[in-house]
DNA sequence: TAATTATCTACTAAATATATAGACAATTTA
DNA sequence: TAAATTGTCTATATATTTAGTAGATAATTA
């Protein structure tokens, strides 16, 4: 297996949980995300637009513009981010729901056995991205202390 | 995500759960295993030596000779499989139990948020390869009926 | 010895990932 | 209105990976 979240997708990651730091009302430039992530400035310019097109995130040109999230991070899934940067989360197309095709080589998908595991694969990838949010990730990020911290001082 | 799962291993599957429905002794040549899964033959000599090389198989030269299972299609899972011929399953370099490395452009590994959910993502994957075997791949392409067909006639 | 079958090395072509360059459009502020 | 700023768009370049092919070599059997 190559890479499965490709440097597209982890930028974006990234990206979004930045712009989901930011105080209400407030935006942030390419620019400045992209140095603050080690972030190639004009690589990041296609990935924002591609989640601008997608619904997730607001842009203003001009002095004082930026980008920010369109929406509430908690109403942001991993999943709708991964798919928006690199497509079907399906290890093989034969078993996305998205973007099924079936293979040129296969005889009947019905019994296919690599279909089948990879169907369940790709069930187990989606029920972890499709139930993370970027609030989710902003909050992991930030915690630094063991879980259950709050019994401690 | 491009392809998580390449020609290659879904050769090698295919081709691994065709020796595992042969009889006990039987080897199958390289040339038939190729012809009956649509799988070019020449791809599929390289694919079949790397699964030799992690001793999933056996071969033998000569006329009369071809590839078997080397053990048990219950005691081969999927995830070595796919481990041989594609590498790693996590889904990035950071998130690899057995090939970690960090990301360059990553400034504090323990609360990065897209190495925190990309290894629930590759825990979910392992969670399913790794209970799934070679013997249970044949025994879903073998079984064409609904399950708990048993109790039907 | 001749036929068969796996094994090994090298190479090519196509696709994908990872950017970079530069013009253009919108907005703000002086 | 002019100038600076910032996002948007199109095109191009390079490196890596995938997917496959070609051809020689080694082992085994009849």
């Amino acid at each position: 297996m190559k890479p499965v979240l490709t440097n597209k997708g982890k930028y974006g990651l990234k990206a979004i949980v930045h712009l989901a730091r930011l105080e209400a009302g407030e935006t942030a430039q390419v620019a400045d995300v992209a140095q603050r992530n080690n972030i190639p400035k004009k690589f990041l310019d296609a990935i924002l637009l591609d989640l601008r097109n997608a619904g997730m995130l607001r842009s203003k040109k001009g002095p004082g513009g930026g980008y920010a999230l369109a929406k509430p991070a908690r109403s942001i899934k991993v999943g709708a981010v991964i798919r928006a940067l690199e497509g079907p989360i399906a290890p093989i197309a034969c078993a996305s729901r998205s973007a099924f095709r079936a293979c040129e080589d296969c005889g009947d998908i019905d019994t296919c056995p690599v279909r089948s595991v990879m169907s369940d694969v790709r069930d187990a990838i989606a029920g972890i991205v499709d139930n993370t949010t970027v609030a989710d990730l902003v909050q992991r990020s930030t915690a630094r202390a063991p879980l259950h911290a709050d019994y401690a001082i």
